[in-house]
DNA sequence: TAAATCTATCCGGTAATATCGGACGGGGGA
DNA sequence: TCCCCCGTCCGATATTACCGGATAGATTTA
């Protein structure tokens, strides 16, 4: 076993961080408590995350900086997926009226990259990097039925197979029929599996031979329903897939 | 002096990863470069932030992981400015076609929070989260012009008048000057100061006795004039910036 | 196929530094 | 004015970050 990784201090480091992202604005004796350390300790990180700018003071509570907002966006302004999804996902929200969004696969859970909503979407409180089991989303499922069995398998064994609703799937031998059914008809559906009420669909975007991320549109159950849910839908997802898989490959 | 801050480890561990943000997908061997580390140590902060989920690995080059735009994205969400602001800052790109935008400040410099495009907007590759200079930019200045002065000789003193076109505010008694202006009349105003043929004007939002942020509205120089620079969009930048004020103080 | 070359990973001794009890000081409340 | 509490600082000590070098693995060359 390797003695020096982790270095210590730099996990204590990002744990001390997350700790004050998670408060979402505490004060000094907050932090000490949510972090667990000597008072004498905490300031001397709190004071090292303050002079680098990680974290700021507003009278007396700390919040964490805008320097992740830039860090993160920067980076995400820099990927091919995003640059090319981004103007089709909003086509999309405009066109159904309803959300449509962009996941990536990122260690084993799904990350949304982008959300759009159309006039008549509901009002989910998501935002862009918020992260999923993939099992329990649509696009995470057509992003599962396109990886390697083993490396699903791997993922299972790692993130399990939550339920967040009753219709959640939670048995891997019912998931990976699925994932075979999605690879058939080339696109993924979410029945009330991750929000009571809500339905979506979801296809692929394969480039490079890899599976990348998928697009989805998704709204109230009662109308993302019969034709839209069968046809409608699923039609547009996979031309504007499509369109999206060229703009990667050339551009 | 005190000898605890900073901790220097935490400190080298920031460093690594704006390292490899700044590289934006580089091999092992890159990373150690960059970072003027030896080998085996920039092994073991690789291999740490890999294992904590804040770099990815891909096929044998390494990014930052999404983690940063989930920690920023979620703290936007949670402020009120953003909150209030969004909406309102959508609606200005849709009415006059243009750039808008929401700026606040922080340590010193302005930083963007949400950016909307109108149809005709200008093809300004701009962020969420990217950092301006505050004499710079409408906006930032702004926000200078109600800081008290103190603040804003010491934010000249870090930071300095950097030019950045051939308009841009070199000097600190023209910008005091202008910040009196600014204060007189209620809104600012960038003729192309921070990018040639660009014209923007932006409005403060004030709330609890202090400067909150402001939005701004911008295009090419040659639309962005005379009665359109001088009323309509002070105007709506005004009642827009009203708007928001009343929206963050009862929410 | 084997050798050579390069790259990434691992190990362990040592110097550096993270840690934390306790002491200090300053601001707000009684 | 005094007291109390909260944040800051100090310094001795144990911890651990550091890094040269050795090893394993991958990739190219002979």
């Amino acid at each position: 076993m390797n003695e020096s990784v982790p270095v210590k201090t730099a996990k204590t480091t990002l744990d001390f961080v997350e700790a004050v992202a998670a408060l979402d604005g505490a004060t000094f004796a907050e932090i000490t408590d949510a972090v667990e350390m000597p008072k004498s300790t905490a300031h001397d990180y709190l004071q090292t995350l303050l002079q680098t700018g990680y974290l700021v003071e507003d009278d007396g509570t700390y919040t964490i900086s805008t320097k992740f907002l830039e860090l993160g966006e920067s980076h995400r302004q820099g990927m091919k997926i995003y640059q090319s999804a981004r103007p089709e996902i909003e086509k999309l929200a405009e066109e159904t009226g309803e959300h449509s969004s962009l996941m990536i696969e990122e260690n084993g859970l799904g990350v949304l990259m982008h959300i759009a909503t159309g006039e008549n979407a509901l009002q989910l409180d998501v935002y862009a990097g918020q992260r999923f089991p993939l099992s329990t989303t649509a696009p995470g499922k057509a992003i599962l039925a396109h990886l390697p069995r083993e490396r699903v398998e791997a993922i299972i064994d790692e993130h399990g197979l939550p339920a967040v609703t009753t219709n959640t799937i939670t048995d891997p031998d019912v998931l990976f029929e699925e994932l075979e059914t999605i690879r058939e008809r080339g696109y993924s559906t979410d029945l009330e599996e991750r929000v009571d009420g809500v339905n979506t669909v979801s296809a692929p975007i394969i480039s490079q031979g890899r599976i990348q991320g998928a697009i989805t549109v998704g709204g109230p159950a009662h109308r993302i329903t019969g034709e839209v849910l069968e046809e409608e839908i699923p039609s547009m997802l996979l031309r504007t897939a499509n369109v999206i898989q060229v703009n990667i490959t050339y551009s």
